[in-house]
DNA sequence: ATGAAAGCGCTAACAG
DNA sequence: CTGTTAGCGCTTTCAT
């Protein structure tokens, strides 16, 4: 019933819980003959601190949270367990917070976690600067996942860690260009969220640099989920003149995608190539694996945590890290068939022409 | 800076704190006036109560724990899903612990998160109901999933929910044999853990309820993930014979034992029937489907994670929850091919003449 | 019906 | 170097 309190263990030991305090936390110098009176104490009466009184004490919990879309998404649900796996090392507990993308939902948690734990981990889907400068005080140390859409500006006093979603996005399209694709289409992610509309700005550049225009009708909205891939390829599929490559905004479509492909009947690359982002552990396993973008996860998730713990433990100057992507070219990739390949030379010809004469 | 505190609304309010807490929490009759008085200080000072005072106050804090091998596990992944969106409703957080199968790491949780959570939910892995009642004081409340493997003597006052794993397992093997396997692998799980060897016995019960023997080399120990059924299907494919058939410990590992299955050139389920055990998401969209032991992740978390909440609100009886399966017949099972079946129909004949002999 | 005050268990000045 | 004590912000008797 009563757990036992450092008062408890003062009395046993003989001191004073001051002293007690000191030697548990290390805070100052305690001689050897009390120091060991005490440690006695604590292992006869088996006392562990009450957290709770510590970090009211303190002002600090021993615990973040992690604030993202939905931990059941497996992009997520690597990046929370390699979060827990730093912060775990710090005797800290990270609370998962999922949001479903939904805005209310979102602030919510922003505004209800920042009361207690001592710093967050924060994925902005449809929260953006405002929102956050107007119901948080942002002093809460903070990590930012991708950055919010308007880059503009943003709490200088927190730290970001993202990918770099554009140039990801514009060099997986460029692969497909090179390759001589011309109708790509592009099975995009939320289009609102700070990643969907960098990946689209990715997707716009390389046709630009490329010097082709984009169909619009190609570019098809969803979310992040593995339906959402299926929807949009089915989508795409039932056009009169179907896409020769579709780029997704993530795996999870791609998978999707691919998945509906395949039972179409279509040969996966060679009538149709499909390209991914992010690189989860599925994407390699695919049949065929995915060509995709690689920007893991866990390293997301193990650097932003190490950043928000250093943070929380002092270290004062605020960071900006953009983690490298690489392009990891597999099997679910190659030139269009023949016949369109043919056509393609020609308008590629064509538009060259038109090109240098304006 | 300095957070607005109870004592600031109700000097505000020119009330006393305690009235102040008595409206918040409505606790106690306050006067109309006082508590308008009250309401407005709270709404201009913006006024959030602190958690932690609280929660000290009140010896009980809005937390639980989730204490699973791995969090990034699809399954696991769920069950945090759907176990966020009930307590959610209680504002309450779930701070997630992967152990990853270490039983220290396990036992730390354990004892770590006691201290501070009003509950917690554990999937016993390694642990034991012995290290439990050792290691931890049996007063907290808490919900098992799964139960221990000792299914013995369980603390009385804890809820237990779980899958009916031993039937389940025999389920999935009856199919098979029904369908006149009898080369039948068991791709296991950790063979160790309180699923692992209930799983187990479902399947040696099928097999002898069938009477048939079973070849032990048959049986491949493993862990609960997609590389592990690669592992142990590459194993049984480099047999002499292979199994006609294999029954896996999960869908994951069964996932996985397709890839391999399918790239070394075997037809699923003409060559090979696979049957899988949870019925997770990509179950279903597996090429072919799976046929697998559906017990729904997402029921099992919103089931023992709405128990705890009870439990924690007062509710007393403790109570005992075996969540019903049910078998999903999809494309990845069928008979063993003639030739097989052929040479099985003797030994089957064989059999039962041996067997009625003796 | 309200308010004063005593904790909850721990930390951290501040004395001694 | 050690101990006393005043908080941390809130809840909750217990008087008034």
């Amino acid at each position: 019933m009563g757990r036992v309190t450092i008062r408890d263990v003062a009395k046993h030991a003989e001191v004073s819980v001051a002293t007690v305090s000191h030697v548990i936390n290390d805070t100052h110098y305690v001689s050897p003959e009390l120091r060991r009176r005490v440690l006695d104490a604590i292992q006869a009466l088996d006392y562990r601190p009450n957290r709770l009184a510590r970090a009211l004490s303190r002002k600090n919990a021993p615990l973040i949270a992690l604030i993202v879309p939905d931990i059941s998404n497996p992009y997520w649900s690597c990046v929370a367990r390699a979060v827990q796996d730093v912060t775990d090392k710090y005797d800290y507990s990270v609370i998962v917070c999922s949001h479903d993308g939904v805005w209310e939902r979102e602030i919510r948690f922003l505004r209800s976690v920042s009361d207690w734990t001592s710093g967050f981990i924060l994925h902005p889907y449809n929260v953006t600067y405002e929102d956050v400068s107007r119901y948080l005080e942002t002093t809460v140390p903070a990590v930012i996942f991708g950055g919010f859409t308007t880059s503009g500006e943003t709490p200088s006093n927190w730290d970001y860690v993202s990918g770099n979603n554009e140039r990801g996005a514009q060099v997986a399209v460029e692969h497909l260009t090179q390759l001589g694709h011309q109708r790509i289409a592009f099975l995009q992610g939320p289009p609102r969220t700070p990643s969907g509309v960098k990946r689209l700005a990715g997707f716009r550049r390389a046709f630009e640099l490329a010097d082709l225009p984009v169909d619009d009708s190609l570019l098809i909205p969803g979310d992040y989920t593995k339906a959402a891939g299926r929807a949009g390829m089915e989508e795409l599929l039932d056009m009169e003149k179907p896409p020769t490559a579709v780029f997704c905004a993530n795996d999870l479509i791609a998978l999707g995608a691919l998945d509906v492909a395949k039972s179409r009947g279509y040969r996966v690359p060679q009538d149709l190539s499909i390209v991914g982002f992010d690189d989860i552990e599925d994407a390699a396993h695919a049949s065929p694996p995915l060509t995709t973008i690689k920007q893991s996860p866990h390293q997301l998730g193990t650097l932003g945590a190490q950043t928000l713990m250093d943070r929380i433990n002092g270290k004062t100057e605020p960071v900006r890290i953009t983690i490298d992507f690489s392009f990891v070219i597999r099997e679910s990739t190659a030139p269009p068939s023949t016949e369109n390949a043919v056509t393609d030379r020609v308008s590629v010809a064509d538009k060259r022409l038109h090109s240098t004469n304006t």
